[in-house]
DNA sequence: ATGAAAGCGCTAACAT
DNA sequence: ATGTTAGCGCTTTCAT
C-alpha cells in the first residue's frame, strides 16, 4: 500500500514457534488463552513473546476474522467545541469496549463525507457513526445500507424512520427556553435560528412555536430569521435587528455561537444584557458561563450523546439486525446572567 | 476478532474475475491502473466492479503491503478546545495525503497512553503522533523506538535530543508577553504558571525571567506559583493572591483556561480589568476574544502545529531515517482588553 | 495436548 | 497482455 521504507520485520507467531520448536498454532492458542495447551508450554510461550517483544498483528487477525475492532467516526468539524465533546464520548466508550476510532471531518461537504465513508468501508470498519451528517435523506440511507455495515446517526437524525439515532429533544429544549423567557416577562421573543443546512432548526422552530402557543401568543414570522452558526453571522443578524424599528425584548439564538455574536452586537450599541435585551441560546458549549455575559442556554448532553451512540452501535455490531432504536435525550435549561 | 454478526460477503477481486472469466491478477491491475491490461478488459473490469459495488479490502492490502495508510494520534484530551484544533490540523493533513487517523485519548495517564500505543502498534499504524505526551523522558523514547515505527512529538517535546518534534516557542512567547506587560507600565508581574505535569511550564518560566532580566527587574520567586490548567485552580490561586497583602498590578497566566478563572476571581471582588489588575495568558483558545473581558494572550498556532507535525511524520514514513527535525513555531501576541 | 492444512483478499515476481 | 504461484500473519477445522 505504498510503504516506502522497509522496516525491520516484526516477530510473528512462527518466529516464536520456531524458537521453541513447536507449532504456530500452539503459540496462538497459548497467547490467546484458548486453552488446549500445556501449562509449561504456555509459560514458555509467554516468556518468549515477551523477550522478542512480540506484537500480534491485528491486520492479519482482522483479515482472518473479518472484524477490525474499529469504528468509523464521520463528523462535520471535530475542532468545534460542540463536536469535540461528542467525539470524546465516542472515543471513551469505544475504547472501553475494545474498539478504536478512525476520525474523519467532512466540513459539511457531502462529497467529502461520501469519500470518507468510502475509505472507512475499504478499511473494513465494524460500524459507522455519523455526527451531524449531510446524508440524512432517504436516498442517502439506501447508499449507506449498500455497504452492509451498521451505522448510527448522532445529533442529526435521518429522515428515514428505520434508522438508529441519538439526538437531544430539540423541540422540548427550545420550548422550555422560550417558555421560560415568556414566563419571566418577555412576551415578545425574537428567534435567530440556524440556517437551512442544519435540520435541527426545524425542531427548534417547532419548540419555539409550541411555547408561544402554550402561552397564548401568536406566532409572528417576522420575528424569526436564520443564519449560519458563526459569531459573525449572529453579529450581523443582530445588527440588522437593532437597526430596525421593531422593539426588542429578548433574543433566542439557535446555538451558542450565534449567541456570542448577538451579545457582541448588543454590547457594542451600549445596550445592557439582560436589562435592555435578554439573550438565550442553545448547546451550552464550553465557556458559555464565562462569556462577556454568562449565557443562558439549553444544555445538550454532548458527551452522553457520544457515549450512548457508541453503545448503540456496538450493540448493533454484536447482535445485528434488530429494529432501529431512537434515543432522544433530554436537554437541560441553564439559567445564567444573560436573561 | 470477535465479529459476531456474519455479514453478507462483500465481492472480491476473484468474484469480478470469475464473472469475466479472467484472472484476479488482471482485475487487480485494471483497478489499480497499473497498466499491462488491454483497454477493453479494463473497461469491462471497471463496469463489473461498479455493478457489483466492489469495495477493495484495505485490510488485505495492508497485510500484503505492510502499510496501513493509517496514523495513530495519541492526545491527552481531544475535547479540550486547544487539542481539538491540533487534531483538526492533523486529520486534515493526513487525509490530504491519503492517510486516516486513529484517535486515542490518554487523559494524562501514562499507563493509558502506553496501552493506546500498544493497540496502535498492533493495528500496524504507519506512524505515530504524540500530542502532549506523558512519555517525554529519555527512557520513554527507547520504549517508543522499540516498535520500529516513526513518531513525532507535538506541543511537548521529548527530553531526548534525537527525536522529532513540533512546538511553539514557549520561551519567546512568554518573554514577549511579559516584556509587553512591563513595557506598558506593569513593573511587577505575577505569574500563575502551569503545574509540574506540564513540561512547557519550564520554558514559559524561562521566558518570564528573560523578559524581567532584559528590563532590569529582579526575579522574585514569591510572585510565581503553579496550578493545574483548570478554571477552578486559576480561580483559587487568584483568590489567594487577592487575599494576600501583596500589591497586584498584572497577572500573567500559564494558559487561557487559568486566565478565565483568574479573571472571574478578580471581577468577583468588584475589581476592574484592566484598570485595577491586568490579565494576560497563553494559547489563544477559541472564544478568548469573547470572554468576560476579552483576553490578551499569546496565540499558539494550534492548527499549524497539527499540520506541520503530520507533514513531518509522513515524510519520515516515506523517506525514513533522516536525522531528527525540530520545528519551533513562532507564537503571536494578541492584545485585547484585559491589559 | 499438539499439529497440519487451508484460506481470509490481496499483489509482487515471475512465467507464458 | 494475461495467468500462475506464493505468501503477508493469523485462526478455524480437523486430524493425531
Amino acid at each position: 500500500m505504498g510503504g516506502e521504507k522497509p522496516r525491520l520485520r516484526t516477530p510473528t507467531l512462527k518466529d516464536i514457534a520456531r524458537e521453541l520448536g513447536i507449532s504456530a498454532m500452539a503459540v496462538s492458542k497459548a497467547l490467546n488463552g484458548k486453552g488446549g495447551v500445556g501449562a509449561e508450554t504456555l509459560q514458555r510461550v509467554k516468556e518468549t513473546a515477551e523477550r522478542l517483544n512480540y506484537q500480534p498483528n491485528a491486520v492479519a487477525k482482522s483479515l482472518r476474522l473479518s472484524s477490525t475492532k474499529t469504528i468509523g467516526v464521520v463528523v462535520s468539524d471535530s475542532s468545534l467545541s460542540f463536536f469535540a465533546k461528542v467525539v470524546k464520548g465516542i472515543e471513551e466508550t469505544a475504547s472501553r469496549n475494545g474498539y478504536s476510532i478512525i476520525l474523519c471531518n467532512t466540513d459539511q461537504d457531502c462529497s467529502k463525507e461520501k469519500l470518507a465513508i468510502q475509505v472507512l468501508v475499504n478499511k473494513r470498519i465494524d460500524g459507522l457513526i455519523l455526527a451531524a451528517s449531510m446524508l440524512t435523506r432517504k436516498e442517502d440511507v439506501a447508499y449507506l445500507r449498500s455497504f452492509g455495515i451498521p451505522f448510527v446517526f448522532l445529533i442529526r437524525r435521518s429522515e428515514a424512520e428505520e434508522v438508529d439515532y441519538v439526538i437531544n429533544d430539540n423541540i422540548g429544549g427550545a420550548c422550555q427556553m422560550v417558555d421560560y423567557l415568556v414566563g419571566s416577562g418577555s412576551r415578545k421573543v425574537h428567534f435567530i435560528n440556524l440556517n437551512e443546512e442544519i435540520p435541527s432548526r426545524k425542531d427548534r422552530l417547532s419548540g419555539y412555536r409550541k411555547a408561544l402557543e402554550e402561552n397564548g401568543i401568536s406566532y409572528e414570522p417576522s420575528l424569526v430569521r436564520s443564519v449560519k452558526p458563526t459569531i459573525e453571522d449572529g453579529h450581523s443578524a443582530m445588527v440588522e435587528l437593532l437597526d430596525g424599528k421593531e422593539e426588542i425584548q429578548a433574543v433566542f439564538c439557535g446555538c451558542d455561537v450565534i449567541g456570542i455574536g448577538v451579545m457582541e452586537a448588543i454590547l457594542e450599541r451600549g445596550l445592557r444584557i439582560p436589562q435592555d435585551i435578554r439573550v438565550a441560546a442553545y448547546d451550552d458549549i464550553d465557556f458559555a458561563a464565562y462569556l462577556r455575559v454568562p449565557l443562558t442556554t439549553v444544555r445538550q448532553p454532548k458527551f452522553t450523546i457520544g457515549c450512548k451512540g457508541t453503545e448503540l452501535l456496538i450493540e448493533k455490531i454484536r447482535v445485528g439486525g434488530q429494529e432501529a432504536k431512537h434515543l432522544v435525550l433530554q436537554p437541560e435549561l441553564v439559567i445564567r446572567m444573560s436573561t
